[in-house]
DNA sequence: CGTTCATTCTACTATCTAGTAGAATATTCT
DNA sequence: AGAATATTCTACTAGATAGTAGAATGAACG
C-alpha cells in the first residue's frame, strides 16, 4: 500500500475522522481521546495507530500518555490530490463552495 | 458504511485513482478505461461500480457502451471535510500551498 | 433472428480489517 | 523495589474486499 492509500483508508471510517476532528481543535492523550467512544481502548489505540501510520497525526510521550497531534502537511496532500481530479471543473467548483456554504455534515 | 466512508475507501486505492484521472480530462467507455491496466475487465468493472456508488462518476449509456462521467461536487465534499480537520491551521496551510507548488507525486 | 460487442452478475478464493481479550512494556508514585 | 497507570503487542474471530472465471444481459449489426 502506498502513502496515498495508506492516507485515504486512513480517512475512510468515521471513528478516525471523528478522532481527527478532535485533535484538530486541541491536543489530547489517547486515552483522553478513547473515553468518546464506545470502544474498548486497544481499539482506539489502533485506529490511533492507522492515523499515525498516514501520517495524519503524530505522537509524543508526556509522562506516562502519549500526546496526539495533527499533522496538517498530510491533510494538504490529501487537499492537492483531490483538486488535480477536479482541476478541469474549477469554475463549477466556484460555484460549488456557494452552494456548500449553507451544507452540513 | 456511511457516505464519506464510501467516498474516502473509494479514494484509497490507486487503480480507482488513476480512472479518476482519467476521466477527469475526458469522458470514456468502460472499454477505454480498461485497456489501460493489467486486470481483467470484470475487476476495472468493479472499481468503477465503487466509484459510482461513491458518487464519484456517473455513468450513461451510448449505444452498446457506457459512458463514465466525474461527478465534480463529490470531490469538493471530500475537500470540504479535509479542511475542516486543518480548519485551525489556515496560516500553516498558506505556507505550505508554496512548498506543495514545487512536489509532484 | 442470430451473432457480436460491451458490460454486469454470480460464485469462489485469498487477503485484509475491526474489534476483543489478555499478556507485556514503559513510566510514575509510594 | 512494588503497585498503579497508560499504552502496545499478540492471537483470535467475523466480516469486508480484490481479483478471476464464466454465465447472463442489453444493444447493435448483418
Amino acid at each position: 500500500m502506498n502513502d496515498l492509500d495508506l492516507l485515504f483508508s486512513a480517512l475512510a471510517d468515521s471513528t478516525r475522522r471523528d478522532i481527527l476532528a478532535r485533535v484538530s481543535e486541541a491536543e489530547m492523550s489517547i486515552g483522553q481521546i478513547a473515553e468518546h467512544y464506545g470502544l474498548k481502548f486497544g481499539s482506539i489505540s489502533k485506529h490511533i495507530k492507522v492515523l499515525e501510520t498516514a501520517r495524519l497525526i503524530s505522537k509524543h510521550r508526556r509522562g506516562r500518555e502519549q500526546i496526539v497531534t495533527i499533522v496538517p502537511a498530510t491533510l494538504a496532500i490529501a487537499r492537492k490530490h483531490i483538486e488535480r481530479y477536479a482541476a478541469i471543473w474549477a469554475d463549477r467548483f466556484e460555484q460549488l463552495d456557494e452552494l456548500l456554504k449553507e451544507e452540513d455534515e
